[in-house]
DNA sequence: TTGTATGCGTTATCAG
DNA sequence: CTGATAACGCATACAA
């Protein structure tokens, strides 16, 4: 079904059924009456694959997320398709795996989908492969960067404030009493170390001690990490990268006989569900995720629509104190 | 940059270069070797909206979910986008709101983008309003729905076995001694409704007595409810349909000062991370998500390489028992 | 092995 | 107010 076919029932010319369905002034009310009736009808939409190629705008914005099964982006990712289908766009949503190869490979997809914009989530876009990628793909189409960024014109960043996120949960542990502090990171990612340096900071500021461990972002990576913590020290706190991460930490605490916060406090960032959940709940870094959501969408489209906006915005921290501190 | 400009640099005909990008055969090594040179170099990309336009194949899947915040779909979703993508489709995600007219809205649009096939998520679709959009709009598109269904001929359904699911909770609670029961059901939905039957089938097979309550489906809804429940009744135990549910009632029991498992039993359903997370752990009920999901993807498929597949399909369950029941 | 010509479904320009 | 026509970027039948 085409215009042609509208236009036909409706003996009319193809050019006629497009101003209409356009909604274009200039057509009698008579025929417009009639050409929506038969399109009402026939069910017909416009095929936007036709009038992409024709208007060289294809209202659709591309959203690479690093890792699935990270519920904050995804969760993230989930604002800005609302957000962008208010505004009659549609989001391609693509997961973008963790090799540079298959990054690569979803920049070049969207390029020939032609999205009208990008948002990428995730630090672990900051490549040098990445820059590559887009500079060659996409070198004119606007970028927003949630938690990353890309030395290119084209490229705009929204970021959380990771380092004084974590130097402040660090500090308010020092001023509840604690002494001996340990540091939990998840997979090493340009994000996770501003949060480890403003561990470090604040550590070396306050005094404190600090044993600092790695592992893998998930419920079960933060309990074993704890568990292997557990064996070789007691500190009077840990502060995990993630808020998943505490979850499991917490588990593996309690498991262990240990009292939350009497014995152990705990920290989180993202002040997520898993937070609240938790039981005791868990005092966590809010870096305002739909806030950030909601900036990157307000960027692309201002890039978009030609007004250049901002290079970088960080966006504010809180902390929420939960049952885990003191 | 189109084929016609890789052309001019090459010195061959736009054909020749269509040829070489779409890696047919029939072309000398070193004119294609020149081409794929020159491609590389400028970082060009077929267009896939001239594309879809010619082959009449978009190669896109639209994917609707009716309600952004329950997790429990949007990883669903997620796992679909990676799978079709595995296979060379982008997916393009669209929140059908909650209003019928956000939804008829949602399949006009996966109409004009031509999507070659669609999934929608949840069962608030199974509506007289969606199957007369889908009649009218994408009658000839292979629609499959997970937990839901259309009396169309080109849509499929793949559903978990919500009521045997529940039915089979209630008897392990029965046969754990449990006499007095609570059910909260979150949103009425198609889905949520089968599982309360599940439990009255149950209730009244067992012999159980059953107080049932209704709440939104979240943390706080699931915690609400439960504080409500226990100034009324004081049951053996409390029934949840979604895994968030429970866990605000675990928060509640605990903070009423009652003891899990010992004064009341907890079970949920989704086997999510949130039942894993929570403290207690919660015994639930497995809908094996990824697998429905996964045979989504599998049915779709088939659907659109002009096979055809079992028109509905269920997918069994599993207990999952945890801390949360004795 | 390569080139020419045509059509896919729109929109926009220009005529009428 | 409406119609004819070209062009968008590509794939393909046919010709060379």
């Amino acid at each position: 079904m085409t215009i042609y076919d509208i236009a036909r029932k409706a003996g009319v010319a193809g050019s006629t059924v497009s101003r209409v369905l356009n909604g274009q002034p200039g057509i009698s009310d008579g025929t417009r009456k009639r050409i929506l009736a038969i399109a009402e009808a026939e069910g017909f939409a416009l095929s936007e694959n036709a009038r992409s190629l024709k208007l060289k705008s294809s209202m659709l914005i591309g959203i690479l997320v690093s890792d699935i099964r990270n519920q904050h982006y995804t969760e993230g990712a989930y604002v800005m398709v609302e957000e962008f289908q208010r505004k009659g766009y549609c989001s391609i949503i693509m997961n973008a795996g963790n090799s540079g190869a298959a990054k690569i490979d979803a920049v070049r997809m969207l390029s020939s989908r032609r999205v009208d914009g990008a948002v990428f989530i995730g630090s672990s876009f900051s490549t040098e492969e990445v820059a590559k990628a887009v500079s060659t793909y996409m070198p004119d189409t606007p970028i927003v960067m949630e938690n990353g960024s890309l030395p290119l014109d084209n490229v705009y960043t929204v970021a959380a404030a990771d380092s004084a996120g974590l130097r402040s949960a660090v500090e308010y542990l020092a001023g509840s009493g604690c002494r001996s502090l340990a540091y939990i990171n998840a997979n090493d990612t340009p994000s996770n170390r501003l949060k480890r340096k403003g561990v470090e900071d604040a550590v070396s500021k306050t005094g404190l001690s600090c044993i600092y461990m790695e592992t893998t972002d998930s419920f079960e990576g933060g309990r074993k990490a704890t568990l292997r913590l557990l064996e070789q020290a007691r500190p009077d706190a840990v502060v995990y990268s993630m808020d998943i991460l505490a979850a499991g930490g917490v588990r593996a605490i309690l498991d262990s006989g240990l009292a939350i916060p009497d014995d152990i406090s705990v920290f989180g960032v993202d002040n997520s569900i898993y937070s609240a959940i938790s039981n005791p709940s868990i005092s966590s870094v809010d870096t305002s995720l739909s806030a950030m959501s909601a900036e990157c969408v307000r960027i692309l489209e201002s890039a978009m629509a030609g007004i250049i906006p901002e290079k970088r915005k960080e966006l504010p921290f809180s902390l929420v104190i939960r049952e885990s501190t003191r």
